[in-house]
DNA sequence: ACTTGACTTGACTGATCGGTCAACTATAAT
DNA sequence: ATTATAGTTGACCGATCAGTCAAGTCAAGT
């Protein structure tokens, strides 16, 4: 009744961190069996491939935003551009908490499996799409009230909201590859004035 | 007399292209190896490790990308602000380029390795972190002689270079994840237009 | 002629890769 | 009690991983 077996929920959360906090490539079956304390045999026999894994994980990604930040920065009591602030700085905090536990800035899930399989495996690359997606079309909407409140004049808010997500991204893989989420705190801010 | 050997120079151009082309840990020395016509044994003859292979490969990226990019588009005949647009055409025109040949968008060979090694190899980390370093410099000169020129006021120039580069490499991670090179012509260009 | 050192070759290592499979257990419906 | 189904287990597969090594080639220096 409660959802997927504990079995397929362990490996799932094992997968989620372990591939976010390395790569798909680093990552085996072997280790993420270990991490969920499973067997092989009983990882293939709920999913049928690393692949198909991999695609449930990045639905956990959406999951976990969701319910970490998006639900909080985009709640309808906050104005628009309250909301694009607070989810900069819920970002900023969890990159920073994040920091001080591990010692390494891991940046966005998303941003880094896209990267590294975009061009390697079409449904993985189309299921990040496809988040991506899902998410400039709640920047568009929350753009979009704002111009109606009269905020904002004269902007294209398709191209804003790409131009609000390509700078987020861009952000966080600086601070990942200085590894330091200061970065964030001096640039991440600017991206709530872009204005396309 | 003339540089390294021939065998060194095409482990690193094979390494070059086929890391850039999918990830350091799904290209695998034996590949690379392959593609250069070289035996193992020659490739440890020259690289002590495939991380050592790595550090080369990403100053054979900066190399590629002076010849091939930043000694146009930096130009001194060039008025500032009309760098920073020549190298954001420069960029697209090449993404545009190696699309139309192979049906994909690579995105930016640092950030790509960045993504995938920042939490990984430190030795490599920092030497990607030090060519964006080497970059940002370009780009903080570049906004400051605009300042002195009368183009821009109140900025801070250092901010606004990394601004420039965080909204350049998510744009390109944008692009790579829809596959579509269009998307960095519709929002590349205001790359130019920051001001922080 | 002899030595040196750079370079090449191919066979090899132990570990790990993703994935398979037959046998086994536990649960629940009939 | 019997059957069917879900889940588990551990051994196993061929392929590939990064890296090693002894033996050899070859050209330059003496």
């Amino acid at each position: 009744m409660s959802g997927q077996s504990d079995t397929y929920e362990r490996i799932l959360q094992s997968a989620k961190d372990l591939i976010y906090s390395s790569s798909y490539a680093d990552v085996g079956v072997a280790a993420i069996c270990e991490k969920a304390d499973v067997k092989k045999g009983s990882f293939y026999h709920f999913f049928p491939s690393k692949q198909d894994l991999t695609l449930a994980v990045i639905d956990a990604y959406y999951a976990e935003l969701k319910d970490g930040i998006l639900d909080q920065a985009f709640h309808k009591s906050l104005q628009p551009i309250e909301r694009l602030n607070k989810f900069i700085e819920l970002a900023i905090d969890m990159q920073t908490t994040l920091h001080k536990q591990t010692g390494h800035v891991f940046g966005c899930p998303f941003g880094n499996l896209a990267t590294e399989m975009a061009t390697q495996d079409e449904k993985i690359r189309k299921k990040i799409d496809l988040q991506f997606k899902k998410f400039q079309s709640l920047l568009r909407d929350t753009l979009q009230e704002a111009v109606v409140r009269g905020d904002m004049h004269n902007i294209n808010v398709d191209a804003t909201a790409k131009a609000f997500l390509a700078y987020f991204e861009g952000s966080m893989l600086l601070a990942k590859t200085h590894n330091d989420p200061q970065i964030l705190r001096q640039v991440l801010p600017a991206a709530a004035q872009l204005r396309l």
